[in-house]
DNA sequence: CTGAAAGCGCTTACAG
DNA sequence: CTGAAAGCGCTTACAG
C-alpha cells in the first residue's frame, strides 16, 4: 500500500484493543503492566499488540498522564573524557530505570545553559541533571522551583536546596599535599586552568588549608592554558615562578601535560620532579611514568546524581540531599622523596 | 497558593490567547513563527506569553503534528574519548537546528541496541543516528524501512540502502604504510583490538593491501587486550611474536599504551622502534614521543551524520548518501628512518 | 477485573 | 490575517 497510507494506519491501542475484544482501558493496563489484568486477557492484548506491530506512543502518555520518562543532563563540555565518564554512569542508571537521557551541552556559559533548560522544559523532562556552567547564580534555584522541575547537581553545586552528588575535593587536595609533604617536599605549586566554579574553589581552598596545616606557604597556586595542547608549553614559565619540587595538578589533563613539558625542559619526573593529578583517569596508569592521582571515580558521581534525580523525581518533598564521596590517592611512579627532587634546580 | 493548585494552573495557549485577545490558533501560528500573523497582533501574543510564563508543550505538540524535534543517538560506549568526540559533533549540529539529542549507549551488544531504538522510536523521534553495535545484521535495515523511520550509520556501515558518515579507514592504513615504508620499514605489525566491524575490516583490509602493494609481508597482525589498562603489557608478546620495526596502532588507545609498553621493555619509541596511532586524539600531541598519528576527524564526522540525519528527515526520498572524509597523516615523533630501528633486537 | 466518557495541549484544515 | 471545530493517542477517574 501507498505511504500515506501506511501513515494513516498507525496501530493505535483501540487497535489492539479491538483485535483482543477488550475496552481501550484495559488495553493501556497491559501496556503498563499493571496487576489488574488477568492473565489470560493479559496474554490476548500482548498477541493483538504483537501481531499489529503496535508501538507504544510515549507523547500521547505524556500529554495525559504527565510523565515523560526522559531526564536532561546538561554539561559543560563533552570532549573531556571526564565528562564522557559522568554521562556514561547517568546512562546507565536512567537506562535501567527504563528511561531515556536527554543530552545537551552548554559550552560552560549561562546563556546557552538558559536555552538549553528552556528547551529541556519544553520536551517535558521528568527532570534535569545540571553540571551547572561557570557563573552560574544561584537565582536559577528559584526559577526551578517556579518550574516545579526536580533537578539535581553533580559535581558543581551552587545551592543547597538542591541535590548533589560530588567528591570530596578538598579532602582530595590534603591526600595529595599530605602524600608529597610526607615526601619530604616543602615548595609544591597547584597548577590550575579552566573556569572557576565550586569544584574549582574547593580545590583551591583545600589546597591552600592543607598547605598552611603542615605549616607550608600556599600561594603558589599557578594557572595554566586551558587548551589541552598548549600545557606542555607552560612547565617553563611554572618553574621560573616558584622552583618547585612538587607539583599537584587541578586535573589530570594538566598533569598529563605537564609531564610531557617537564621531560621536555630535560627534567625526569619522579625523580627531579614530583607530580599529582586529580581525578585518576584511565590514562593515570598507561602513561609514562605513571601518574600519582587522586581519583575522584566519575562513572560513580554519575550514578549518584542519576539515583538522586530517580528519587526525587517519586518524592519531590524529601529534603535535599548530598552525596559527597570521598577521593582515593593512587600512588603511582611520579612521585618520590623530595630529596631526590633537588635535582630540579639544574634546571634553572 | 497551594502546589495543587499551581500544577493545575498550568497555563496553555488557550490562556495566552484569551490574554493577548486572540483566538486559539493564532497564538499557535505566533509560537511557530508564522509569517501569516501581523506584527502587532504578535507581538501582544508574546508579550502575553512573557506575562503569564508560558512553556510551550512539545509532546501535545508532537501527537498533533507527529514531529518531535528530537533525534536519537545509539553509541555503543561512552568512555572512549573518540566516541565523545562524536557525540560533541553530532549535538553541535542537532542543537543548533533547534532540536534535541537522546542518547543511548547499546554496550556494543545487538541484544541492548535493540531494546534501545525500540524505546526511542516510543519515544517518537524524528530519526536517528546509529554507530551500529558489533554483529548488527543487514536486516534491522528493513525492520527500519517498516518502522518508516530515518537512519543515518555512522562511523560503522552494515547497509548500502542507509546514509552513512565516517572516514576513508583504508586510505588511512595506506598513508601509515607508505609513511613508514618510506622510512625503510619492511618488517612493520599492525595491532588491533575491540569488535569487528565495517571500520574494523576496512583497517585490515587496507593494511593487507597497502602493505602487498609496496612488496612486503601483510600477515603480522596481532591482537591486543581491549581493556586500555592491559595494553602496556601486550608489547612484549607483540614483539616475540613477529620482532617489527615499527607498529601500526588500529586507534590511539593502543598507541598510547604500546608507548609506555615499549618503553617499559626499555626500547625507544621514535628511535628503536617507530609507533603510528590512527585517530589523532588530541592527546596524540602531549604525550611523549609526540605520536605520528592519522586523524580521521571525529567531531567532522558527528557534524556531517547530523547533516545527513536532518537532510533525511526533511526529505525522506534522497537516495542513499555517503559522506567518506579523508584522512590525513600528521607526523610527530614516534616514527623515524628504519635503520635507526635496528636496534630492536636488542630487545629480543 | 472491565467499559464509556472526558480531556491532556496542541495543530490542522476549513471558513471567513 | 483570524476563529470554531475536530482530533492526535493515550490515561484517568467513575461506574459497574
Amino acid at each position: 500500500m501507498p505511504v500515506e497510507d501506511r501513515k494513516k494506519s498507525r496501530v493505535t491501542l483501540l487497535d489492539v484493543a479491538q483485535r483482543a475484544g477488550v475496552s481501550r482501558a484495559t488495553a493501556s493496563l497491559v501496556v503498563r503492566k499493571s496487576p489488574l489484568v488477568g492473565a489470560q486477557t493479559r496474554a490476548r492484548v500482548e498477541e493483538a499488540m504483537a501481531a499489529l506491530g503496535y508501538v507504544y506512543n510515549m507523547g500521547a502518555a505524556r500529554l495525559r498522564a504527565e510523565r515523560s520518562n526522559a531526564v536532561g543532563v546538561v554539561v559543560p563540555n563533552l570532549t573531556n573524557p571526564f565528562f564522557a565518564e559522568l554521562l556514561s554512569g547517568i546512562e546507565a542508571v536512567i537506562d535501567r530505570a527504563g528511561m531515556v537521557v536527554l543530552l545537551v551541552n552548554s559550552g560552560d556559559t549561562v546563556e546557552r545553559q538558559d536555552v538549553l533548560m528552556r528547551r529541556l522544559r519544553e520536551h517535558g523532562v521528568d527532570g534535569i541533571i545540571l553540571c551547572a556552567a561557570a557563573g552560574t547564580q544561584a537565582g536559577i534555584v528559584q526559577q526551578l522551583l517556579d518550574w516545579d522541575l526536580p533537578v539535581v547537581q553533580t559535581l558543581r553545586h551552587i545551592s543547597p536546596e538542591l541535590d548533589y552528588a560530588g567528591a570530596d575535593y578538598a579532602a582530595g587536595m590534603r591526600q595529595a599535599v599530605d602524600h608529597l609533604a610526607d615526601l619530604g617536599h616543602t615548595a609544591i605549586s597547584f597548577a590550575v586552568h579552566g573556569p572557576v566554579h565550586s569544584a574549582y574553589d574547593e580545590r583551591i581552598k583545600g589546597f591552600g588549608e592543607a598547605m598552611r596545616a603542615r605549616g607550608l606557604k600556599s600561594d603558589h597556586v599557578i594557572r595554566v592554558p586551558d587548551q589541552t595542547a598548549q600545557i606542555p608549553q607552560a612547565a617553563k614559565a611554572l618553574f621560573e615562578a616558584s622552583r618547585p619540587t612538587a607539583i599537584i595538578c587541578f586535573n589530570d589533563v594538566i598533569a598529563v601535560g605537564l609531564n610531557a613539558g617537564l621531560s621536555d625542559l630535560g627534567l625526569k619526573v619522579g625523580k627531579d620532579v614530583s607530580l599529582v593529578g586529580f581525578d585518576d583517569v584511565t590514562e593515570a596508569d598507561i602513561i609514562r611514568p605513571r601518574l600519582t592521582s587522586i581519583s575522584t571515580a566519575p562513572v560513580t558521581i554519575g550514578e549518584d546524581s542519576a539515583r538522586l534525580l530517580l528519587d526525587r523525581i517519586r518524592e519531590p518533598q524529601l529534603p535535599p540531599r548530598w552525596i559527597i564521596k570521598p577521593t582515593q590517592l593512587h600512588v603511582r611512579h611520579s612521585s618520590a622523596a623530595a630529596a631526590l627532587s633537588l635535582g630540579i634546580h639544574k634546571a634553572g
